[in-house]
RNA sequence: GUGUUCGUAGCUCAGCUGGAUAGAGCAACGGCCUUCUAAGCCGUGGGUCGGGGGUUCGAAUCCCUUCGAGCACGCCA
């Protein structure tokens, strides 16, 4: 379905055409002066330099031509050689109309749907989710939802950290803790115990103490590197171990991102990339793509366009061993195979930059992906505390991901209980949807390139640009809708054109979510679907606060407005489903 | 050193594919509840868009320069 925009576009297209000029300047966008008309068009100051003439000259001639157009209540050229547009009513009710009927409202979908993968969560094995988690899952995930609603194949990957000398440090922790398994037995040739010898628990308390040990042990940091080699050439006692600790963290990692609301539709694991490695490198040196640099098989990756120095990408370390990056390119060739992707999106750590765009060249140039493949790394700020400084617990840890979501729903429990009268279960169950949401919506109102502050105070606020101001105000409709279908059964979606101002700007507020989409997609800025449901939020407030629903007289004009708040309250659905959370029924 | 990101109100942030008077929220102050959730709405004050140049009819936005902060720069991931 054509947007407003488009429409608007295509009218002055033909005047321009049929006033002599080229229609290239005809673009009509959002006013920037509300208080002046809702749309605008610049053409034709534009146009003026090509046709040498003055721009308002140009303005009043398209104005004229426009001015039979029952699409506008009002057009007028102003001053240098704006032009002017104020929507007419029944127009406006019209697109409404078919908005409603529309099942995206309004929001195109590729015609060409692409395979999408996107790579978030970063989370490693037998290590517990930390803040520094928080970010990817959340901005992941709602790029993943937004890709997913313009109507691409997406796929989200969790891609875990199951493979390198973090697993080698927890076998070597375990064995000093518990010496005696089996496992460590190599002349055991029997079966493995079907229960793993450790809790969830126990295993996270195993990898920090391992990994502080290994900074001033060197014979233990030693071990640990025989360990892993051990693993990765399949000592079976180690492998058994493996499985058990894999198990073991996956459930509980599961489980983190349930809590979050966060889901991945492919559970791959670094160590799932291995079997591609040999065959990858084997082809990479017959192609000649790779060269030996002090010991390492690298690839040169430096472009003729670049003002940088860019460091080769390196294949193999000088002892033979694989590292990141081996592991990583590996995975584009296995998704490649399995998945064939039109498009993968990274969203990482912004401090890996340049090491993924090292990967990605490599990639391209040793052609494991098609020509057209693309590759996008969305890299993230960094979450700071108040004090601006990456945040941490106030002994200066770093705080789990369980903790911080618990800190903001219980932030929210105590707003919600010292407010209204619920039931104890309502207000856990409804400050955890809330807390979601003021979790997701203070990460992802800030654009995500950038650091930002984490202020639990804030966040958690139910007042001003925050997710339960959001959730609130979608409250207040549903309580409406709820109060005004128990009385009535009348079926019938039709919006009538708009008597009150505010109306209006709630009406053309709506209008925006299709476009609003689209740019989010094409620019993967979640923090673009904040904006706008924080503006239309407003723009309901205002509309709710002067004027009566339930007890408005008229009775068509009650159900219009009873229809356009069904209309509102899809498209804040869609807009926070898009963004990872939800809205309760009550708070 | 090289590269890169950022600098907008007291604080937290939008706006950046050039347009009219640079916007929100918080904080401060003042109004509005016998009426659909006042967790709301309406209003007031607050800015040389880090500084300086340039391009343009027109710059927070594009280019150059300078100051300040962060981050990254081959055998970690």
């Amino acid at each position: 379905m054509k947007k407003i925009l488009e429409i608007l576009t295509d009218e002055f297209a033909n005047a321009f055409k049929a006033s002599g000029y080229d229609e290239k300047y005809s673009k009509v966008s959002i006013s920037n002066r509300p208080d002046l008309c809702e749309y605008q068009c610049n053409g034709a100051m534009a146009a003026a330099k090509e046709y040498k003439c003055a721009p308002i000259v140009i303005a009043e001639k398209i104005v004229e031509n426009l001015s039979e157009s029952d699409t506008f209540k009002q057009i007028e050229a102003v001053k240098p050689g704006f032009i002017n547009i104020k929507l007419s009513e029944v127009f406006l009710a019209n697109y409404l109309n078919k908005m409603t009927k529309d099942e995206k409202l309004g929001c195109s979908t590729e015609e060409k749907a692409q395979n999408i993968i996107v790579d978030y969560g970063g989370a490693n094995i037998a290590k517990p989710l930390h803040v520094g988690h928080l970010r990817s899952a959340i901005i992941g995930e709602s790029i993943k939802r937004i890709c997913t609603y313009v109507g691409h194949k997406t796929l989200g990957d969790v891609h875990l950290g199951d493979w390198g000398l973090q697993m080698g440090l927890v076998i070597i922790g375990l064995k000093e803790k518990q010496p005696d398994l089996v496992y460590f037995d190599s002349n055991y040739q029997g079966e493995y115990p079907e229960n793993p010898p450790f809790t969830i628990s126990e295993l996270e308390e195993i990898y920090p103490e391992a990994n502080a040990k290994s900074k001033v042990d060197e014979d233990f940091k030693e071990a640990a590197r025989q360990a892993t080699f051990e693993l990765q050439s399949g000592n079976r006692g180690y492998m058994a171990l493996w499985n058990h600790i894999l198990n073991v963290s996956m459930t509980d990692l599961k489980k983190n991102y349930d809590n979050l609301d966060v889901s991945f539709e492919l559970w791959k694991k670094e160590s799932d990339a291995q079997s591609y490695i040999p065959e990858m490198v084997d082809y990479m040196k017959k192609e000649g793509y790779t060269r030996i640099s002090d010991g390492a098989l690298v690839v040169d990756v430096v472009e003729e366009t670049d003002t940088k120095e860019i460091p080769p990408c390196m294949i193999l370390k000088s002892d033979g061993a694989t590292l990141y990056n081996t592991t990583d390119l590996a995975t584009i060739v296995e998704r490649m195979k399995l998945f064939s992707p039109d498009y993968m999106i990274y969203v990482v750590d912004k401090r890996q930059d340049l090491y993924f765009e090292q990967v990605f060249r490599c990639a391209r140039k040793t052609k494991i992906v098609n020509e057209d493949t693309r590759f996008k790394f969305l890299g993230f700020g960094t979450m700071n505390g108040k004090d601006g400084k990456p945040f941490k617990t106030r002994d200066g840890g770093v705080m789990r991901l369980e903790d911080l979501i618990k800190i903001v729903s219980d932030a929210v429990y105590d707003k919600i209980v010292s407010n209204r009268e619920v039931s104890e279960e309502e207000a856990r169950n409804t400050a955890r949807i809330v807390g979601l949401s003021a979790l997701k919506y203070g990460d992802l109102s800030n654009q995500a390139t950038k650091n930002y502050v984490f202020d639990i105070e804030r966040f958690s606020s139910f007042e001003g640009n925050t997710g339960p101001y959001i959730l609130y105000t979608i409250v207040r409709i549903k309580s409406i809708l709820n109060k005004y279908e128990e009385e009535n059964t009348t079926k019938n979606e039709d919006i009538l054109p708009s008597v009150g101002k505010t109306e209006k700007e709630l009406m053309l507020e709506l209008t925006k979510f299709g476009g609003v989409i689209e740019g989010a997609f094409e620019e993967l800025a979640p923090h673009k679907i904040c904006n706008y449901i924080y503006d239309l939020a407003n723009a309901f407030n205002s509309f709710y606060h002067d004027t009566k629903i339930l007890s408005c007289e008229d009775i068509e004009r009650k159900l219009s407005y009873i229809n356009l708040l069904r209309l509102a309250k899809k498209v804040f659905e869609e807009s926070i489903y898009l963004l990872g959370f939800e809205a309760p029924d009550r708070m």
